[in-house]
DNA sequence: TCCGGCATGTAAAACGTTTTGGGTATTTTT
DNA sequence: AAAAATACCCAAAACGTTTTACATGCCGGA
């Protein structure tokens, strides 16, 4: 039906034209910036829509230095050097909530690679602003995007940079202890954990925090490595080596990745082991390994659409300041406007691959 | 260490003063582009190195009309309204695979919403070119891009705009055959149906290849819809009809979604009918909820990566044009030049759900 | 000595906005 | 009636590039 073949956008010339006032005054009662007539405004207004005019993002982000896109950059994935099913389940999640949640604010969300590589940043330092997931220890990312003056909020601290304080926890911390207590609860007295090689602050605060209960409780810290990328064959050899050493095993693993749990639970089952009554397994991060493994496997649920809006959430207060400028309002925010990293709520998933409490 | 504290980036001013140069000659020297002589090309790419220059994007864009950015629009999930668990499984895959491949032919790729809603189009005209997942009839999204002279590719086509040409199918009517035919060499002699309610290629072309098999062998077309966003429930729900319809129940089922897959099988089981030996499922989609039902459900692998890739190749090779200029190389090729949509494969993963052959 | 051509470089326009700093009527105040 | 204030509007600069079209100096050939 509408069969217009229009080529060329309208620009606000033609719209200034057309209404016959000229383009400041376009802009104004576009933008409700100066004073105009309300005759006038309106006058514009209609015109523009006429034309079905809307203004140039990219001039816009020219001169106004505000491009309105987000971009999103996945350190991980960065090393790991794919979008390999090992993401899928938490980062795929991430990405997409960020997305939404980003659209909701009015940005877009641009998935992007590490801006470091080759020496073009290219379209990487148009973004407004940056979320970094889980980055790694001085992360160059960081560093060549606070260095252009970029703005960037990262989802797990940078483990050496400390100055850098943008960033929102993943409950690291909190979900180890929450793991071993969840251990101990069903009669643990041998807790080992299983860490990637990352060197991000999920596996390094894990094991931080796993080895000062260790070191408390006086338990010879039991840790393992393994690379994330040989997912659930990492686990299975793992469990493997466990099993060689010769050395007594642990009566339960926190294994940190998913498909590494899965895999240590098979090597060991393979090894006539049961599990949960001869050897307890857990998972930092629930994904479809955890939940169809038989038995199922317990797990933290990282919860990556919530921590995803959260820093969506944090990194546009950044950005456009923190609407609520109101003092007073908020008695424990001494600063007043600074924004603060949300919270997220982590949970534990209860399943088989741990004994039932009591 | 370096603790520069740089807040503005260099310009190409900044670098055409430091090398005693225009900035003619500076942009000339960086993009390969006028005729200059070879000290004074060095030395300015020298000179841009050091002040860490890069050109800026976003002033690139304007000039050029390129900003480097891809959009990416999954319609069903705007009128889902969000990225549900319904979506994890395809269309993330999807989109995490579509930007490694955008980022890997030199673009950014960026998640957005339906950009018809609300009047502000805002980014979205600035991207360069879009990738359109599942588009509905006559969909609106197509309509405002081209309408800007944006470029678009669709995946799957949109069923009321025939003469929109740039899209890649997803196999349907392939699929659809396939998976008749795996009913049919498995003994089933009455088979059903169960599409989606969205208005998009999918449902409306397996429907209707389902339909001309039906008329074909003379079988009485069986067919649901069901919404799409109700998920397994959804499933369950039309057992429950179909049950309580007094109807002769068919011997094989097929449901495009895997949650209405294992939703049906879930229904149909909790009856008392036995999964695959009284009644055949099968689904378009495998997902999570195909993989690790009980029994697994037999599905099509969409390949949401193959397709995701193939779609951001079609776009980048009408955007910048194919690179394959050579005449006459590809027999097969008629225009020579136009891009072709890549062909990507699907397989049938064959599961429990389904007897086995013979 | 003059001219055409070549090699190298540059000034300025253009891209489509937003924003600054007035300018011109009209009205109000004195 | 002149000065001051007000209300409305606009020209031009600026954002950082790319690209067009021209300028300059030098050389060899007539």
């Amino acid at each position: 039906m509408t069969n217009n073949p229009p080529r060329r956008r309208a620009t606000i010339h033609d719209v200034a034209k057309r209404a016959g006032v000229s383009i400041t005054t376009v802009s104004h009662a576009l933008n409700g910036k100066g004073v105009i007539a309300d005759a006038t405004r309106q006058r514009v207004v209609e015109t523009a829509a006429d034309l079905g005019y809307s203004p140039d993002a990219i001039a816009r982000g020219l001169r106004s230095r505000r491009l309105g896109i987000l971009g999103l950059v996945i350190r991980p994935l960065d090393t790991l050097g794919s979008y390999q099913p090992e993401g899928v389940d938490y980062f795929l999640r991430f990405a997409g909530a960020a997305a939404v949640e980003a659209l909701d604010r009015g940005y877009g969300l641009a998935l992007m690679r590490d801006p470091t590589v080759g020496n073009a940043p290219g379209i990487a330092l148009a973004a407004d602003g940056f979320i970094i997931s889980d980055p790694v220890a001085s992360d160059p990312v960081i560093e060549l995007l606070t260095r252009n003056g970029i703005a960037v909020v990262a989802v797990g601290r940078d483990i050496e940079r400390p100055e850098f304080s943008a960033w929102l926890g993943a409950g690291t911390h909190t979900n180890t202890d929450a793991v071993i207590q969840h251990f101990l609860e069903r009669g643990a007295t041998r807790i080992a954990i299983v860490t990637g090689e990352d060197n991000n602050s999920w596996n390094a605060d894990s094991e931080l925090t796993y080895r000062a209960w260790a070191a408390e409780c006086g338990q010879a810290p039991l840790v393992y490595h393994q690379d994330e990328g040989l997912g659930e064959a990492g686990g299975r050899a793992l469990a493997e080596r466990m099993l060689a050493s010769g050395e007594p095993l642990p009566d339960a693993i926190y294994c940190l990745t998913g498909r590494h749990a899965a895999g240590m639970q098979a090597g060991l089952q393979a090894a006539g082991y049961l599990i949960p009554d001869d050897i307890m397994i857990a998972s930092g991060s629930d994904s479809e390994q955890t939940r169809n493994s038989a038995p199922p496997i317990t797990s933290i649920d990282l919860a990556p659409e919530a921590t995803a809006k959260a820093a969506v959430t944090f990194l546009v207060e950044l950005l456009d300041g923190v609407p609520d400028a109101d003092p007073g309002a908020d008695p424990d925010s001494d600063g007043g406007g600074d924004p603060v990293p949300p919270e997220v709520d982590y949970r534990i998933r209860d399943r088989a691959s741990t004994r039932s409490i009591g």
